[in-house]
DNA sequence: CTGTGTGCAAACACTTTGCAGGTGT
DNA sequence: ACACCTGCAAAGTGTTTGCACACAG
């Protein structure tokens, strides 16, 4: 999709700092952090990303990204993000890969978990770390 | 155990702020950051505590500890960092009170999760957000 | 005595806030 | 026209590095 129509789907006004993230998040598969979208797009302020990240998280265009490089990450949200009752949330697992040092969702649910009698859970949050598929390979050069 | 016992066990070197630093950790059962140990450690330099936290994880002392806050935190290893082989890793779950702030370590294993083909796995992260058993019950009082 | 631990200064990285001016609708 | 978005400056917070001195073993 556009990114016009995606602002415009979530009644965002059209500028030109919010479809610059938008078409570079569609560039990259993977999770993205206001550095990263800071070198790759000179020009826009870096307070500007911030808040642009900000809103878009607030407004669910995005979702937030962890791993354990303690910076913020986001990536588009996708059907993944919706259960199956049409629910917003993000219940997948994210992979860090730590030779790209990319992370990436992955098409896997957060199984349940029984908590103990007294604790209420409102956000589950569940990444592995370790080597993805695309390192993995070009490290085993096909012979 | 004495924090000069388990320094010994450990075949670290005893020192005070390395002592201090145990103390502080077993006062305390929710997981601690550097600035909350620089807080209530006065007389200890900033940096002497980012290194002994260093230390101490590169030891298996203490272990990580990740929520959403972006802020190192650390807990003292115990039981459950062993698994039925005698060995030593970290895969129980951890909780985040957004009400009292504190990340603590649930007795809970993170369920094994089939990776897709090509990916491998060193590390699991997993914490849950939510309301402690402490903070809910106190929202609750015995009537 | 020797190597490791500590303290201080400084730099670095990420994020937030305030305010003035610009722009989409 | 008006509200919202942007850019700039500055400050806040968490973390790392370099170097000289102190101290545990």
């Amino acid at each position: 999709m556009k990114p016009e129509q995606i602002l415009k789907n979530f009644q965002l006004k059209i500028t030109n700092a919010r479809i610059k993230v938008l078409e570079l998040f569609q560039r990259h598969q993977f999770a993205l952090s206001q550095p990263f979208l800071e070198k790759n797009l000179e020009g826009i302020d870096r307070v500007t990303l911030y808040r642009t990240l900000n809103t878009f998280k607030d407004m669910g265009v995005i979702h937030k990204v962890l791993d354990d490089t303690y910076t913020l990450k986001y990536a588009l949200c996708s059907d993944l993000c919706y259960s199956k009752n049409s629910h917003h949330e993000h219940k997948h697992i994210h992979f860090q890969c730590v030779q790209c040092n990319k992370t990436t969702c992955l098409d896997i649910n957060i199984p349940a978990i029984n908590l103990p009698e007294g604790y209420l859970a409102t956000e589950y949050h569940f990444f592995i770390k370790g080597i993805c598929k695309n390192c993995n390979d070009s490290s085993y050069p096909n012979t």
